[in-house]
RNA sequence: GUCACAGUGGCUCAGUUGGAUAGAGCAACGGUCUUCUAAACCGUAGGUCGUGAGUUCGAAUCUCACCUGUGACACCA
């Protein structure tokens, strides 16, 4: 029986009849402070019916109770205190890690449905920015938690790698660039005639007809401009994947927009079919203004398709292919009416399953309050913020721990995962303003903070000389000091289901603070190695606030140094 | 202008389904390394939870209005 149903018990023997267990169930809270015990009772809705003060119903209730089970049952005013029987608590929860190891919290509710995640989506021939970071890792996050929770992620990048802007790279490269200096340097030198480009064309606008004949051509299947396209496109992805090597994120698929140019004509068929299409200003639309949504545009004037017809084509392809029970798309919250207008026209097309869809979107990106822009050439690149994270956490390790092995390593793991965490530490629907410093803090509510707490964590099981507690009978630590560390490690289940139902990696990240602060102050207070009754489920303890400290890292996707 | 999202200490943010004195982290000030890694721990100071009304025994949380900010609003993605 969990603790809370020991509570409901309790309480129904107690209260008048009409209160249901399952009223009970909704109104039992769990107080802010430990001194208030572990749950709580409000007596407010009994005051009305029994016609008194709810002062005086919560002293009668805790006369009542049968206290045996618990540590204490007091009253607190109107509210009634439940203090649990910590040894038995600790003792359970901490054979149900060490047990389970990596399998905590696992649960079973996708089984095994595909969800595919469309996420990252680049665009060729620019370099990774602040805001790709964004959608890789909480793409990332989330297929890790869903993973956990019994779903099958896979993992699109939606690359953007068709388009007029390749008319405008060709016309760019052609002009003013070199074959040798784009083998150099690929990508800063594409994004360098993508700048010149606009710069140029706001005095010279042939050069945007020169761009669009160029796109043309690659439609028309021209064959030097394909090549050429083929080969930013190539040089693009492997600058791209040195990136996800670092973050160490993997994709099940790479298909981009151009995947989907031979299958947008099947679509606009079946809209025209279903007598959906229609005519305005020249070009072909579905009229959603039912919806009170501007039309989707299918068509260009001049016959060209454009961003949602695309969509259409990926969403319809993605369900054939894969029959998802869910699909995600991890971008910008600026393209949330977008994704409304994708699930009109989908459930007009009679696709019930576009209901099955969902727009994870984040928060804008910028940079001292500006947006950021790739084609005026402000961006913050992602290497470089990577790079000086690395930095810094090197300089950290030399003076900190200079005799530490692998120093690079580590300065890696803990530099990409300060950023990383800090992308992911807060809700994602926030704004934020790129700031360097705050991005490669290493103290306070960090994810160095919480690789720190962990690497302690090691270093003393290492000096106990013992790792394998899962047999070891006595764990029942009664200590108070190591109260809210255990209660905090038995909501680590609750936790993923939650973060995933949101599809809020922030929620894993503020528990994992919230636990290594936790255990922080305990191991600031109490001697752990130390040879008595107690030293073996101290250390069960230490090992299962790592084995989830761990987990939680990487359903982060930050790595978890041993030693720091 | 319309729609969407947001407004909590100097800064960055927490705050399940309304509940007990609104919590952290940075920054400031003061303390703790002969003892499990001081990337840590402890303490002090700092808040009319944008404004005004309403619902409720009870509102940062729900409703309405207003103010401020950001974003989106037909041939970019």
């Amino acid at each position: 029986m969990d603790s809370k149903t020991l509570v409901v018990n309790a309480l129904t023997k107690v209260v008048p009849e009409e209160i249901t267990s399952e009223q009970l169930t909704n109104l039992i809270e769990k107080p802010k402070s430990s001194d208030l015990g572990d749950f709580a009772f409000p007596t407010f809705i009994l005051a009305k019916s029994l016609h008194k003060a709810p002062n005086m119903i919560a002293e009668e209730l805790v006369a009542q109770i049968d206290q045996s089970g618990f540590e204490k049952v007091v009253n607190t005013g109107v509210y009634v205190n439940f203090f649990l029987d910590k040894a038995s608590f600790a003792d359970n929860i901490l054979h149900t890690i060490l047990s389970k190891q990596a399998d905590y919290g696992d649960q079973d509710e996708g089984k095994g449905g595909n969800v595919p995640i469309d996420m990252s989506s680049p665009n060729i021939a620019k370099p990774m920015s602040m805001g790709h970071l964004r959608s890789t890792v909480i793409g990332n996050s989330i297929a890790k938690i869903i993973t956990k929770l019994g779903y099958k992620p896979i993992k699109i990048n939606h690359l953007g790698d068709w388009g007029t802007q390749f008319g405008k790279l060709i016309v760019g490269y052609k002009t003013w660039g070199s074959k040798e200096d784009v083998e150099k340097d690929p990508i800063n030198n594409l994004l360098k005639y993508y700048v010149r480009f606009h710069s140029e064309a706001e005095t010279k606008p042939e050069l945007d007809d020169e761009a669009r004949a160029w796109f043309k051509r690659m439609e028309d299947g021209d064959e030097e401009a394909l090549s050429l396209w083929k080969w930013f496109r190539e040089l693009s992805l492997s600058e791209f994947q040195k990136v996800y090597d670092r973050l160490g994120v993997t994709f099940d698929s790479y298909n981009g927009e151009a995947f989907y140019n031979d299958k947008m004509d099947d679509v606009i068929k079946t809209i025209q079919d279903k007598g959906l299409l229609e005519e305005s200003r020249g070009a072909e639309i579905v009229d959603l203004s039912d919806l009170d949504l501007s039309p989707a545009l299918i068509r260009k004037t001049d016959g060209a398709t454009l961003y949602i017809t695309r969509d259409l084509a990926a969403a319809i392809y993605r369900k054939n292919t894969y029959n998802f029970v869910q699909s995600l798309y991890v971008v910008g919250s600026e393209q949330a009416e977008h994704f409304k207008k994708l699930k009109a026209v989908l459930k007009m097309m009679g696709y019930d399953w576009s209901d099955d869809i969902h727009h994870i979107e984040f928060g804008l990106i910028t940079a001292n309050g500006k947006k950021l822009s790739t084609r005026k050439g402000n961006v913050i690149l992602l290497q470089n913020v990577l790079n000086d994270a690395v930095d810094l956490a090197k300089k950290q390790i030399e003076e900190k721990n200079p005799n530490l092995k692998d120093k690079d390593e580590v300065a890696e793991a803990v530099g990409v995962g300060a950023v990383v965490f800090h992308d992911l530490k807060n809700e994602r629907r926030d704004n934020f303003d790129f700031n360097l410093e705050e991005v490669v803090r290493f103290e306070g509510e960090t994810g160095p903070y919480v690789q720190y707490t962990n690497a302690r964590a090691l270093s003393i099981l290492r000096k106990a000389g013992k790792n394998d507690f899962a047999d070891a009978k006595d764990l029942a630590l009664a200590d108070s000091e190591a109260w809210d560390t255990i209660k905090m490690l038995q909501e680590f289940p609750e936790i993923v289901s939650r973060a995933g139902a949101k599809y809020e990696p922030s929620v894993i990240a503020k528990y994992s603070l919230k636990l290594a602060k936790s255990f922080n102050q305990y191991y600031a207070h109490s001697k752990i190695l130390t040879e008595d009754s107690g030293l073996n489920a101290r250390l069960a303890l230490v090992k299962s606030v790592s084995i989830v400290l761990q987990m939680s890292l990487a359903l982060l996707g930050v790595k978890a140094p041993e030693e720091m």
